[in-house]
DNA sequence: AAGAACTCCTGTTGGC
DNA sequence: TGCCAACAGGAGTTCT
């Protein structure tokens, strides 16, 4: 489900609830994620205050005031829901269509006293939760590796450039890395590469040369990543299947795609003329029209 | 060592 | 209508 605008807008929805809030009460409703919750969860957990919510790409970060992060991922599937206090016992109840959500998927309820719950839902259980010393949070297993933040000011057209260079394999592989960038995903890529007139199975490297046109793609590119995103975030993400923000709402940024999800339909680009098309990398569905994004 | 393929899991969709 | 393969926003692990 989520990419970086997602989560970013899952963070803002959470915020006014969370940060200042103790958790009172953990409940796990099943022993693992994609990987098993950390030890003593719960004993490490409750009693918390939550005193700050982050993000670094895809991962949400929770400072609680034990000193430890909590970190959570959400996978493909993985959405968090707000109820406000006095809702009554958690009862995972009938499949609810309004929020697109299936309570028997709720595994994770943070209950907060006064400031209400919070239930991490999750049907395909790729997302994750963990628990890491604060001080220790950017050595460990799931940021040491982590590439650059594209919202942040690292990333340039240099820099990018620089990450590229020499490259094979296929830009579009290439910015799905997270160890290189970190944050987008397959429906950012699309939209970015077509915007840049990219064509997906160009070899990372093309962008990469040292002077001429191509280095000012790596600029033009590097631009454009943020400009997505940023426009993402705006419109509170891409509602798909089953995003949704914490309150329940929808993001609409999907309105927005020029190929993402497309396929058959018109290209976009005024006299054009072309044809969105799919093709599978690396198992995985790209976009583009073949007219815009030449090889 | 880079790059591609396979894997986890459940639900939905589209073609026959 | 029913059945079944393909596919879905991610990413760690295993292959070639």
């Amino acid at each position: 489900m989520p990419e970086l605008p997602e989560v970013e807008t899952v963070r803002r929805g959470l915020e006014p609830t969370l940060v200042g809030a103790r958790i009172e009460h953990l409940l796990l409703r099943r022993k693992d994620l994609r990987f098993a919750f950390p030890d003593r969860f719960g004993a490490r957990v409750e009693g918390q205050r939550v005193e700050a919510l982050s993000r670094r790409a895809k991962y949400l970060i929770a400072d609680l005031s034990s000193g430890e992060a909590l970190i959570m991922h959400l996978g493909m599937t993985g959405r968090f829901i707000v109820e406000a206090a006095g809702a009554g016992p958690h009862e995972p109840g009938e499949f609810h269509a309004g929020l697109n959500r299936h309570p028997a998927h709720d595994h994770v309820v943070f209950d907060l006293g006064e400031r209400g719950r919070i239930t991490y839902n999750d049907v395909r259980r790729f997302g994750f939760m963990d628990l890491v010393p604060q001080e220790q949070l950017h050595g460990s297993v799931h940021f040491a590796r982590m590439g650059l933040e594209p919202l942040g000011n690292a990333l340039s057209g240099e820099v990018l450039a620089g990450l590229f260079a020499g490259k094979a394999a296929p830009l579009k592989a290439a910015l799905l890395d997270q160890r290189l960038i970190a944050g987008l995903g397959n429906i950012y890529v699309c939209e970015a590469l077509f915007r840049a007139g990219l064509h997906p199975e160009l070899p990372a490297g093309v962008i990469a040369t040292p002077t001429g046109r191509p280095r000012a793609k790596a600029h033009e590119l590097a631009a454009i990543i943020r400009d997505v995103l940023t426009e993402a975030i705006a419109a509170g993400g891409s509602t798909l299947r089953d995003f949704a923000h914490a309150d329940g709402s929808l993001g609409y940024f999907q309105h927005a795609f020029k190929v993402y999800d497309r396929e058959g339909e018109p290209c976009v680009t005024p006299g054009c003329g072309g044809t969105v098309e799919r093709l599978v990398q690396s198992g995985r569905s790209t976009f583009l029209c073949a007219r815009c994004q030449p090889r």
